[in-house]
DNA sequence: CGGCCGCTGTGAGTCGCTTCATTTCTGTCT
DNA sequence: AGACAGAAATGAAGCGACTCACAGCGGCCG
């Protein structure tokens, strides 16, 4: 493995003028000279040993990614765009996936701090994640999806309380008046925007609503959709706050033999690409992962304390909802 | 952050002891001493610095994992599985997503090459990726599918020609005479073997055959489907080479108003989770995904040149074949 | 009682890169 | 031509952990 030392000799200089080369900077270098090390280093395929210059310059040009669970195609979506904006950026980013699991989030936690992330950009499993490891290194952390106070954390996020308000009137709208909102398994003020959302509208219409709670799996969702649609008094129109568990819901009607939209409609929150060829297609609230994973790398990169950004959905018709 | 140098102050010893209490060795430390030092390491909350480590080490405890399409839940849930072994063996998974293209693809390699990764598993974009960045630097790396002759690296996969054959075989028993095979876009060994399985068992039961290529996505799947399904000579079943496509294929028959199993029988291959809750469930070939992550990383820690193995698949029947 | 062995502990060199202080070079102005 | 400013290039000092050669210290044997 070539070194920084075997550029500079082949190319007749020193280290120091390899690694203004690569690193542009923080020196000058004459033109021919740049042209001479760039020449060598190409010769004996030289890459800088990114440990020696973690080391050296206490950043590592990384960012970390937690999600709560990438066989979610929302989260795999959404690490896809941030690995883009980072790279962008001249960042790598490197991805790790809970399970589910709060002990498998700490555990990639841990591994992220001991790598020196530069930031780190996370979805919970849980409403109060513990970053204080991060918090105490200066190093920033930013989450796409709403923190409970007390969590020292940016956030960049779509207003959820608009969210499932325009989804709920666009079923009230259209003559549903027996609603329920499926909603996830923790108590946090995501959960909490939610329901204030879809109990505004209901309320509001003079409808009848109700809340049922799922772990984020399309299985799970599934399991719980069926008891609810097997229960005397089957509601005509879902909306749940993620498009996994819409699918699951999708999945208990055509196991109980109901055709959505006619017997039931449903509605899901995310806007994954896959929501285009669910059966029937979704109707979703989309959130905008690209300009998402944009501005989060750009307030990390900055980093001048605590931020809240919030951007704007988009409510994307398809079949499923029954009014298109 | 604390250094090794802090800690042994605290403790009143050297930063060799310090290195040794946290390495078991390879010197022996009195019990008393390696007290003194937890105790302090854990006062400062001591983390030995990892580019420290890994630049004298010159090993990494890192693999990489670089899939095609993290969007597709196949590879999300491998991801899951050689993220899990590597834990188990005291490494950390570095996840590369290529986004199927090739360019993605070789900026992941040498991102990973960089990080001094350990070792590499991986599932290429293409059949003849250019690994001669890690063979030359003595990284062994491992394929979760067949490569071309020529490509230096041992795979662990199922026999794709005995899976394409237990596929078709179920149709051709269940009396379809008229069938499609799906692949994919590439043109190396895996297809030739899909292929080569598939045509075996539609000659020797003097059925129908013929193929369709499609890119591994759902979305292309169902388009490509779409126009297969409304010619004049619809096939009665079609065996697809990825769940993926497979699920296009499902949504295509939705979108066209066919009825799957009743006027079209599909079958897949991979074996995902997801496949319980498509409408209707897919029948599908499932891979290993969980010995073949073990036996990727134990392969890959003992690296006695290139290994080829098999594991054995199995034949999930659920509903969208119609024989269940 | 001297010598030697084995067990602990220490100091310093090393990995490859970045960067600062310093030297060398180029070219312009008087 | 001499002086000098500014640009370009260099050498060397770290960054933090690992590890080797070596020193200190008992204890045991002859």
């Amino acid at each position: 493995m070539a070194t920084a030392r075997d550029v500079a000799e082949l190319a007749g200089t020193s280290t120091a003028v390899v690694s203004y080369v690569f690193n542009n900077g923080p020196r000058n270098v004459a033109a021919a000279t740049r042209e001479r090390v760039l020449k060598a280093a190409t010769e004996l395929n030289y890459r800088p040993n990114v440990f020696a210059r973690g080391l050296k310059a206490g950043q590592t040009r990384s960012t970390g990614l937690i999600v709560p669970d990438i066989t979610n195609p929302f989260f795999a979506e959404l690490a896809r765009h941030v690995e883009e904006a980072a790279a962008e950026r001249g960042n790598i980013l490197l991805i790790a996936d809970s399970a589910q699991s709060r002990d498998q989030e700490a555990r990639h936690r841990r591994a992220l701090f001991e790598r020196r992330v530069d930031s780190v950009v996370m979805v919970s499993v849980s409403d109060a994640p513990d970053i204080s490891d991060f918090v105490t290194a200066g190093i920033p952390v930013l989450s796409l999806q709403p923190v409970d106070d007390g969590v020292v954390a940016s956030t960049v996020t779509i207003n959820f309380e608009a969210a499932a308000a325009t989804a709920t009137r666009h079923l009230v709208d259209h003559g549903y008046r027996d609603l329920r909102i499926m909603l996830g398994p923790s108590d946090g003020v995501g959960l909490v925007r939610h329901r204030r959302g879809f109990e505004k509208v209901v309320s509001e219409a003079g409808a009848t609503g109700g809340e049922w709670r799922s772990e984020i799996s399309r299985f799970e969702a599934s399991r719980v959709a069926q008891e609810l649609l097997r229960a005397g008094d089957r509601p005509r129109a879902i909306y749940a706050t993620t498009d996994e568990q819409a699918i699951g819901v999708l999945h208990a009607a055509y196991a109980l033999g109901l055709r959505v939209p006619d017997d039931l409609a449903v509605i899901g929150l995310d806007g994954t690409k896959q929501g285009e060829v669910t059966i029937p297609p979704l109707t979703t609230v989309r959130q905008p992962l690209r300009a998402m994973a944009e501005e989060a790398m750009d307030l990390l990169a900055d980093a001048h304390g605590e931020q809240h950004r919030v951007q704007s959905f988009t409510f994307e018709i398809r079949q499923s909802c029954g009014h298109h």
